[in-house]
DNA sequence: CAGGGCTTACTAATCAGTAGGTAATTGTCT
DNA sequence: AGACAATTACCTACTGATTAGTAAGCCCTG
């Protein structure tokens, strides 16, 4: 393989940077992740990903970016393809059962444990990301039909205690496959939407 | 301070690094804490942490081991004295607000956290930790009376439910203070018990 | 010939872990 | 009770590996 080959085949050096360090701390957590793992990962040196993300702060910031972008996205579509509440909140949820396939987390879990380490401008991005799905979450819920809701009041209570339950299920089941995921999470969502 | 001062005052040094390594790995996660890190907190020698713990897998076992211990004793005593489902929940859920007052998380949680980098005897103490809560909690769930239960059938379920409830409001609401995370879990226990 | 996208080669700091020594305490024998 | 060896609980001083980050140069493309 050149490493000089018309870079940005398929994906630029940049991307498959985020997408290594995505995986990896997913699985490993952010401080078990070195410019080094990254390097060897891709097959570059630790020079190459310094040249695209100059700091760890800097790479850190610039993944949480993209993943809470993505997740935005992903509601959007969400909201705009299903119907009934039951049906958005179990969409939802199923989006987190790729990454315990992959025998990960959810970046923001992962990051959060390791929140007093994180520099400052990537515990602001985790924080964003958690408010992010507050938001929506209650927003859906208030929003749906009052025939729909079995726990109707409080929106915003019921949408936190979903995020909490659902980054607490992919902690407690991740050695058990994502079913032990599923099973908890439907239980919750019988006792939110009829 | 001498340091060939009768020691044992108080406090002996291998108890007191785990205490250190406890609060510092709740707060920064496993591989953020060095042996250097518990030797300045304690103004000792890394050479000293290691007399005492030979390696980091040692230590970590031997602390999430005390970590176990202490939380039977806890459950133990909290099923004495509470007569309750109710009354055995709310005293259990609140055993772990303490530890979000000094700024933490669980220990088992953000062990599961960074689990892929975990020596194996570590994975195997917290795996314990989390099949011990589950356990107890499925009991006294299904010891309960019928009349105090809501959510009558299969006691596991809500085990595991209530369980990684704790763990994700924990890390959810770790920088909201621990009203927030109160909130959560009364509500959680609203649907549970009567 | 001017970048962009990498390389090699380096630095100072930090990591877990080790070797060998020392001062105080404890146990044993007389 | 007093001498003395063993043990406990540390210390200084080190190792080789790994960390984030830097400096300077090289090759390909436009």
């Amino acid at each position: 393989m050149d490493p000089h080959a018309t870079e940005t085949d398929r994906a630029s050096t940049a991307t498959r940077i985020l997408d290594a360090a995505q995986a990896q701390i997913q699985r490993r957590g952010y401080n078990a992740v070195s410019y080094g793992d990254l390097a060897d990962a891709l097959d570059l040196t630790t020079a190459a990903v310094h040249y695209h993300f100059s700091s760890k702060a800097d790479l850190g910031k610039a993944l949480v970016a993209r993943y809470r972008q993505a997740n935005a996205d992903a509601r959007a579509a969400i909201q705009e393809e299903e119907e009934t509440l039951r049906g958005q909140l179990e969409r939802y949820v199923e989006g987190y059962v790729g990454i315990l396939e992959s025998g990960g987390l959810c970046l923001c879990g992962v990051l959060a444990a390791d929140d007093e380490t994180l520099p400052a401008p990537v515990r602001r991005e985790v924080r964003g990301f958690f408010a992010d799905q507050e938001d929506w979450l209650a927003e859906i819920i208030a929003d749906a039909d009052d025939a729909e809701l079995a726990g109707h009041d409080a929106p915003r209570e019921v949408a936190e205690l979903l995020l909490a339950t659902i980054e607490g299920a992919m902690l407690t089941t991740r050695h058990r496959g994502p079913d032990a995921y599923r099973t908890l999470l439907r239980r919750f969502i019988d006792t939110v939407a009829s």
